[in-house]
DNA sequence: GCAAGGTC
């Protein structure tokens, strides 16, 4: 007598897929009450104990609960105070969006003998698993809850988890719920107090429009969303506050054979003009210089890695001029039509089970790259190189079929169909080569060096025109230990520049650094500092090598990539408001030990969220040491009150300085 | 009205 098991995944392409690979495309569809919810029904054999069972492959669409404060609390502003936000009582209900997806899962759990979890195998997707646990044991009791380990939808690897399934992780389960838990107190207890304490300073900063728009203005605190408006402010002074610096450098050049060879000083620049001028006048004096090395070795330009979500952003605000908002917009709808793979991983390696050169074939037919694909196909095909994340549960974004030039996308999903699809092709080709020269020379007591590159082989190139390599002029023979007189030799004078303001690659690669955000928020929280009228996105301007001599970097946090790309392109860049500015420097000058705009916070407290998954301290303790410590910087702040009021007059009415 | 995290 076969059993019945409800299967329930994350959101409905893994439930469909998974739905696929276990029926073998035998399946049965029922809709439900939510269009894009359906309940699949098949058999499957999942092996002792449970054998052959019927099966129902439904999902739910990410969290089914959300937090919120009892009722006392969550109307007025004023009162209770917003302090007490910190001990009041957070009720877990179903959204009322996800009533009727809550409801599925109740009636399909009715008479099943077991309930197997397929979300993602990520903290999150724990903690939405057990969400869809609780929903099934509310009509079902006897219920026997398993979860499914799965890294990516192969069907072998589907079908090896299907048959292998271990329980939920409730370290996980509870690091999330204190996850959330914290960041309702410390978000809605800030923000309303930040509201009602300093909207009535900001009379006419309305620049949104009208009286009754400056009734509504909020001014938030968010533990993602300060620490992104803070990378924005401190660019933003380190900008403001540069000073130009000079340096001296020397620079070599030798006519030999019809091509001048410039040399560039080992040492780059120096900052004292006495002493290079010295250095300047031994190499005159020296009157020859001496070849010490000559170098001639193969190169290469390394194929870019598998496509994961910030990347994709980074690249498309560079490269297809949309800010990452409207990036990540494109690929959901191209995802949803089954254009590409999910677009929201981490994920920079590609699963040795997946068959890639399956998806290169499908490429062939394309005008653009097609022919490209041919040569792939045909033995230039290399496996992808291998990046260090992973999320376990989805790989790198790549196409799925084929899409013609002229389908009927609009522009934008066009350019970011076209971007993942010739960046796979790139990632399944081979590295580019060329064949490297340097010379060194010594001149007096320096060393200066040549260099020259000829490239050999296009490769991934010819796929990815978003990088160039390009052949340098040939450099002339030179031989080790040869003497000759330079044609010219110069001491030039240049000056420091200011660094640029923040660009969206620039943000997006200092909160992925940071830990601010995940792949699917991040975008949402650089439009939510500008929706808060706290910064302002403007177009980058000329600004070719900006920044390119700048000393003005000495900034502690990590920085990672860059933007400073010479040129016009659409690139963005960001301006804090006063609004924003007098917001991060007076939390600054109150002087926290921790600062509130700084991204250790939120650092902390992914730290703690490791601790509860490895079993070091539970969800009880970080949520008593937590809000312990939020509550101090709270009740501080309320106290150093006219500190941040200083700031905003000083910002906000008198407009700056 | 408010956070951040999933997802459509």
């Amino acid at each position: 007598m076969p059993g019945k098991i409800l299967c329930v995944a994350e959101k409905p392409s893994i439930s469909k897929a998974v739905a696929g690979h276990l029926s073998g495309n035998q399946f049965t569809t029922s809709n439900t009450r939510v269009g894009y919810i359906k309940n699949y029904g098949f058999t499957f054999n999942f092996g002792p104990p449970w054998n052959d069972c019927q099966v129902v492959m439904t999902c739910v669409s990410g969290h089914l609960t959300d937090a919120q404060f009892d009722s006392e609390h969550d109307g007025n502003w004023e009162s209770p105070p917003p302090l007490a936000l910190f001990g009041a009582p957070v009720e877990v209900k179903v959204g009322k969006k996800k009533l009727d997806i809550a409801n599925n899962i109740q009636q399909q759990a009715c008479g099943a003998r077991a309930l197997f979890i397929w979300t993602d195998c990520d903290r999150e997707g724990e903690h939405i698993g057990n969400e869809v646990r609780n929903e099934a044991l509310k009509t079902n009791r006897q219920l026997v809850v398993k979860r499914a380990r799965f890294s990516n939808i192969e069907r072998a690897h589907v079908i090896q988890a299907a048959k292998n399934p271990i329980d939920l992780d409730e370290r996980q389960i509870q690091a999330v719920q204190a996850r959330i838990e914290l960041d309702i107190r410390i978000g809605f207890a800030f923000t309303r107090w930040l509201t009602i304490t300093l909207r009535p300073l900001l009379g006419n900063f309305a620049t949104a429009g009208t009286g009754d728009n400056e009734k509504k203005r909020i001014l938030s605190y968010g533990s993602c969303q300060f620490p992104t408006l803070g990378f924005v402010v401190d660019r933003y002074f380190r900008v403001k506050n540069f000073v130009p610096e000079p340096f001296w450098t020397i620079k070599v050049t030798h006519a030999r054979d019809d091509v001048i060879v410039n040399f560039s000083w080992k040492r780059a620049r120096l900052f004292d003009r006495a002493v290079v001028t010295i250095l300047f006048e031994r190499c005159i004096a020296a009157k020859l210089a001496s070849v010490t090395k000559v170098q001639e070795k193969p190169t290469k330009k390394w194929k870019p890695l598998p496509l994961t979500t910030v990347e994709l952003q980074k690249n498309a605000a560079r490269f297809l001029r949309m800010t990452s908002q409207d990036a990540m917009n494109h690929a959901e709808h191209l995802y949803q039509q089954g254009f590409i793979s999910y677009p929201r991983t981490e994920t920079d390696r590609f699963d040795k089970g997946m068959n890639l050169r399956a998806l290169v074939e499908k490429q062939m037919p394309d005008t653009r790259w097609g022919p490209f694909a041919q040569n792939l196909v045909n033995g230039g095909f290399q496996w992808p190189r291998e990046g260090r994340n992973d999320d376990k549960a989805h790989p790198p974004i790549h196409p799925v079929v084929h899409v013609a030039a002229n389908a009927a996308l609009s522009d934008g999903e066009k350019r970011v169909y076209e971007f993942v699809t010739r960046r796979f092709l790139a990632c399944c080709s081979e590295d580019a080569k060329g064949q490297a020269t340097d010379v060194e020379i010594l001149y007096g007591d320096e060393y200066f060096t040549a260099h020259g590159l000829v490239v050999i082989e296009r490769n991934y190139l010819d796929a990815y025109p978003y990088e160039n390599w390009n052949s340098s002029q040939t450099l002339p023979r030179f031989t080790v230990g040869e003497r000759f007189e330079p044609t010219e030799a110069m001491m030039n004078e240049g000056k420091t520049t200011a660094p640029d303001y923040l660009t969206e690659p620039d943000l997006l690669a200092l909160m992925d650094a940071n830990g601010i955000g995940t792949d699917a928020t991040m975008a949402e929280h650089i439009s939510k500092i500008q929706e808060r009228d706290y910064c302002r996105a403007r177009p980058k301007t000329g600004g070719g090598g900006a920044g390119r001599g700048a000393r003005g970097g000495r900034g502690a946090q990590a920085e990672r990539g860059g933007g400073g790309r010479g040129g016009t392109t659409g690139v963005q860049e960001f301006i804090p408001t006063f609004l924003g500015v007098a917001l991060i420097q007076g939390f600054e000058n109150m002087g926290f030990e921790i600062s509130l705009s700084k991204p250790f916070l939120r650092k902390e407290m992914e730290l703690r969220m490791k601790d509860i998954c490895d079993g070091r301290i539970t969800k009880d303790d970080m949520l008593r040491q937590s809000i312990g410590q939020y509550k101090n910087v709270f009740l501080e702040s309320g106290q150093k009150l006219d500190v941040l009021k200083t700031a905003f007059r000083r910002y906000v009415l008198n407009g700056g300085v």
